[in-house]
DNA sequence: GTGAAAGCGCTAACAG
DNA sequence: CTGTTAGCGCTTTCAC
């Protein structure tokens, strides 16, 4: 590989000037900066990114650490994340958690390790604990995305979670549902946390009591959610709807009305919050709270370009996106209404 | 940030012992390595990657090309090789290219300019030209993936596309199905190209004279698949079956059924190359020939590696793997057969 | 076993 | 405007 030595030689200027017209960091004539692009162009030379980095103390990186690629929420995020990058002259590195802590605090070592100049956290847990782990841990401009960790200075990133949930249940509430289930997610993540109290004030606002037996913690995971959803139903007083903390659980769900040879909205109403790019080809049509991801990721990677450009220090700040409902088909009122 | 220059003033030694423990690349007295390993802790040093990068010449780093990380059979085949590059000790950058040739040229020099190690390539085309291309940007390990680019010296790992076309079409004729409409890809890539002559070499062996109305390239784009299927769905005579080059354009095909008020299978038999991870949440659950993502990425990775790691020089082979035909839902005998 | 020193490719400070 | 040089943090001879 050649290097800046290799170009100043054939250009006949000195190293610093190649690196000049390179960086556009001194004013160079324009006749030398014309030699200096031939030499550069005639020997295919390419800065040399870790040098650069290693010399400058900036590695023109930024890390984006999340739960699962696999999953169309994040990986329209990623798309966002990457593409605004770009145009600001960051690499970026995408990791997945697979919800792990253990596994996510191995990720952002390697991002330490790579000095990143930033990050985009989606933790695994949102409590002090774990908060303390990674300010000890992160030491670049970070800031966390979709779920948030209190005890932490970053700024956040997050769905309006209480609107969220308030809105699925209203909805349901007002079809004339009274035994609604709820799959929630994970203890000690704000996803669910959030999600869940607003649940149960929201289920309380409308006259309904929480039982115990219709709430079930389902990991966001979608077989998890499929097992959740069979026991639900075969319970002797099954729910008449179901509200379920993400788009990959709403799936387990509707796998688990067809696995029980139960119809959907018939027997049972199902909602999710997280949308899916093609609702029209899924039976039923999903009723959702969706939420948007990539203006969401755009604002995430504003905000952490602007940290780190302007060197301010995070506010500690959360900016909140609106949820909204979006009825399909997979909603609608009980069978047998209960008694008034 | 700490250096190793900090590690060896803690701890008491060298320098280079350090980086002897560290490594492992020198013997050191166990009471030695106890005191750099506890300097190390106590001071939460991290090598610095870019200096490691730059003074060993090997920058750990894989890069990881793909049309669109959305599409769950690329985020799967991400996931397989963020593994397989962290287990054995490298950082995966992964980048889409939105199938368009600059854009992936613009990504090549950014994987250049990091000096990664190896690639994993799915490239936008095929050709000869395209070729000419990447060998003149390429200059480290790269195989690759999905697509093959005929006249160059990579090893490739694909799909038995040949074989994958006839399945599809084996089953539509067997079917009774006479008129059979194809939703191609893109020329120049031979994703397309293989399928299509495939296609029409199997409709010939049942007799069946290929129509050009009835073949339609849709860039293995979902909405373009929808705008070609709606078309042919309009077509005077229009065909009882369609297969499409991919999952995506599966997609598009069951949303433009939907749209122009037909059913599938009744009005309609679709077929598609690329499963989905949930089919019974699918209306009608599709009939593919799907292919072994996970273990053609991990085929993929483990030459790469072996490549770089052997430093032997691609062998210009071609490793296929052999797609299966998934028979659900969206497929059944036409309407009204045509007389024989 | 351990330590001193050269140098990977680059940037930036400074002298000309 | 151009050229020389120090040194970013690390690995790796090569003396000791």
């Amino acid at each position: 590989m050649p290097t800046i030595k290799d170009v100043a030689q054939r250009a006949g200027v000195a190293i610093s000037t190649v690196s000049a017209v390179i960086n556009r960091s001194a004013p160079v004539s324009e006749e030398v900066i014309q030699r200096v692009e031939d030499a550069i162009a005639a020997i295919g030379y390419l800065p040399h990114g870790a040098a650069k980095a290693l010399r400058s103390g900036d590695s023109r990186l930024i890390g984006l650490i999340l739960p699962d690629i696999t999953n169309p929420f994040f990986s329209t995020v990623a798309r966002v994340i990457e593409t605004v990058c770009m145009r600001a002259g960051y690499m970026t590195f995408v990791y997945n958690t697979d919800e792990d802590v253990d596994h996510e605090m191995r990720i952002l070592k390697m991002m330490r390790a790579q000095r990143v100049a930033g990050m985009i956290l989606i933790s695994t847990r949102s409590d002090a604990e774990h908060g303390q782990r990674l300010m000890s841990e992160i030491n670049v401009p970070t800031v966390l995305f979709s779920s948030n960790v209190p005890a932490t200075p970053y700024d956040a990133i997050t769905l309006n979670e209480a609107k969220a949930s308030r809105i699925a249940i209203d909805y349901l509430a007002g079809l004339g549902h009274r035994r609604i289930g709820v799959l929630s997610g994970r203890p000690h993540v704000s996803t669910h946390e959030e999600r869940l109290e607003a649940c149960l004030d929201a289920l309380r606002a409308h006259g309904i009591e929480p039982q115990a037996e219709l709430i079930v913690a389902a990991n966001f995971d979608q077989s998890q959610a499929f097992e959740a959803c069979r026991a639900l139903l075969a319970l002797p007083e099954p729910p008449s709807a179901i509200f379920a903390f993400s788009n990959l659980m709403m799936v387990g769900m509707m796998r688990a009305v067809v696995s029980s040879g139960l119809a959907c909205p018939r027997d049972i109403s199902l909602v999710g919050i997280g949308d899916f790019e093609w609702p029209e080809i899924m039976n039923p049509q999903m009723t959702v709270v969706s939420m948007p991801a990539a203006e969401m990721a755009e604002c995430a990677i504003e905000t952490l370009l602007d940290q780190i450009a302007s060197k301010r220090p995070p506010t500690g700040r959360r900016i909140m996106f609106d949820p909204r409902l979006v009825i399909r088909e997979s909603t609608a009122a009980p069978l047998v209404p209960l008694p008034a």
